[in-house]
DNA sequence: GTTGGCACTCCACTGTCGCGAGTGCCAATG
DNA sequence: CATTGGCACTCGCGACAGTGGAGTGCCAAC
């Protein structure tokens, strides 16, 4: 019963904090809360929850501010989903919609997800490594130069120019391309650089045998460029301008992240697929010096694979259950897309 | 002769105000540069050049501070060159040498002048309409569909998807790429896209006819493709944390205008060839909010052709001379090895 | 034209003080 | 035993005045 209370006190001196950015005190509270109970019955439960580490305050003699605890606690179990308005709905729709290509995708995603949650949003590529093969293609640019293209499940399109040591004719080509395209369409792609492996190291015909080689390598390449992983995409940043206070211990560290995409990386952390939104608070964090800033992310991918992960970055002090439903929701929208291509 | 001095003092205040950040006095100046007269002549000089607008004071009894007009006649008049140390150039070429393809010259051509400069780096992609076609190949997919892959100067590459209403045997297919070839292969941009739709609208070859209107199409979308001529890459903007203090005033408009890419594009301006560094101090710039900002840019691109611009914006409190030599010297080293490629 | 002297201005900094929001504790109450 | 009103206490914050110092402008002398 009281601890009933206790925990709805917790959520609105969350809700208020996040409003006002202010310390919140029992008197203001009550006013704003119909909680049905007095100033006083307030402090007594504020004393239990900062015993319990839930909230803090800044000095003595001033209002009480959620710990990373609290926001935990609240986010746990306090949250209740709020459903995106008609219009941001169809803002999203809309504005996704339009997009041409992949790169248009991933471009539009953060740009409507930072407007959306009005904060920092980052938006990794599809990673390649968990995307399958749709279709490799040879091209003969020249008797001893050729041009592999690699058409990925994701859209995406790679490719890599091969120079020969022997002359190539059609035949060889055509035979060439069959074989590839036997051994890795529909393989994801770790599975498909170990299929290549093997077709190189032992060849099934002699026509193809002088070319393998440099066409499988130029191949695994392209299938394991790492760079193609690290890619990200980030908006939003203007907003970081409303963080006001706490410019140097906030706002310097989140720039020097989002400079850094391998840092942004692990801030996003394991993608997890099935429209379940990561929360990350603060400390809890992998790094030190982003303790005041949280991370609101999920999976996302064509079939509910979680092939990349997409989030927006703030302060510790942000609207939780807003933010996740507009990653929630910027993730489905995004996947659905990815499904049709 | 005096004037003379007045300008050497205009310089000294340029050079300690950019350094310290704090406005200069008569006093400390004669302390600073070795100026062989007293404070109170310098004293003289500077009423002089505050009644000439190069130089203001924030309030009565402070020191002085350049006004734009003083940062415009210090750039033009007093800059001596300074050369880059060696091991800065090292870092510049040895860093940007380990670029693989156009993408990877640009993230790091950013990087790299962020990093020289200590403020925000600006590099615009090469623009598509200036550079030339360097090869077209088509693919066929499937006997209705086809991937066509244009190859540009710059080491870009575009690639559309071709749907066909008519079955396309290689033959047609061979011809089809000899003759788009024929037209295109060495043109710039502009040219290719009329020389196109003239191939289009009269085929030169019952085979040809079927198909040549859609993969024309293709071809014109991907090098008309305006997207392209908006790619820019950012950098550097933890650097922005060393502005401190007008928070408000100079930082947050510079961060909107970083995610504006069209705002970018217009406040690096036009392209100016052959190793002239544009810069745009303060309110000479086109937007009223970025009053406080300064543009330093220049041209670059392959045979120095001025394909796209690279710069740095910043305070107008700047290290000018610093600046300017170091987006020179990325700039030469870029089209160098554009040219390269 | 240059210089030293001098009076003046005004910002930045410091210390003091009162106000008000907020707390913790306690005794009273249902 | 949870709740409540009362009350004394704490402490941050804004207002205000006083002071020191850097810098200026002006002037008379060289």
């Amino acid at each position: 019963m009281q601890e009933e209370r206790r925990l709805a006190v917790l959520r609105a001196i969350v809700e208020d904090y996040v409003a006002t950015e202010e310390p919140v005190g029992s008197k203001a509270l009550v006013e704003r809360h119909k909680l049905g109970v007095s100033p006083a019955t307030v402090r007594n439960d504020m004393a239990a929850l900062e015993d319990e580490g839930y909230i803090t305050q800044p000095h003595t003699s001033a209002g009480r501010v959620p710990t990373d605890k609290g926001y935990r606690l609240f986010v746990d179990r306090l949250t209740t989903v709020k459903p995106m308005s008609a219009a941001e709905k169809r803002a999203v729709s809309t504005f996704l919609d339009g997009a041409v290509d992949l790169d248009d995708v991933v471009q539009r995603s953060v740009r409507v997800l930072s407007q959306l949650t009005r904060q920092v949003a980052v938006v990794q590529y599809p990673t390649l490594s968990r995307s399958t093969v749709r279709h490799v293609e040879l091209v003969a640019l020249a008797p001893r130069r050729l041009l592999a293209v690699l058409i990925l499940s994701t859209g995406r399109v790679e490719q890599r120019l091969v120079e020969l040591e022997a002359d190539l004719d059609d035949d060889a080509l055509a035979d060439l391309r069959v074989r590839v395209n036997t051994v890795v369409t529909g393989a994801i792609i770790a599975d498909a650089v170990t299929a290549l492996r093997t077709l190189a190291a032992e060849p099934p015909s002699r026509t193809i045998a002088p070319y393998v080689g440099p066409v499988v390598e130029a191949l695994a390449d392209a299938m394991s460029d790492h760079r193609s992983d690290e890619r990200i995409a980030v908006g939003g940043a203007a907003n970081l301008a409303r963080y006001g206070d706490s410019f140097d211990s906030a706002v310097r560290p989140l720039l020097e992240a989002l400079e850094e995409h391998v840092v942004l990386l692990k801030l996003l952390g394991e993608a997890t697929s099935g429209g379940m939104v990561t929360v990350r608070i603060g400390h809890e964090g992998p790094y030190e010096q982003l303790s005041a800033t949280s991370v609101v992310a999920t999976g996302y991918g064509p079939h509910d694979d979680a092939l990349a992960t997409l989030g927006v970055v703030g302060p510790t002090r942000m609207d939780y259950p807003g933010t996740m439903t507009a990653v929630r929701a910027v993730a489905r929208y995004v996947s659905r897309i990815l499904d049709e291509a």
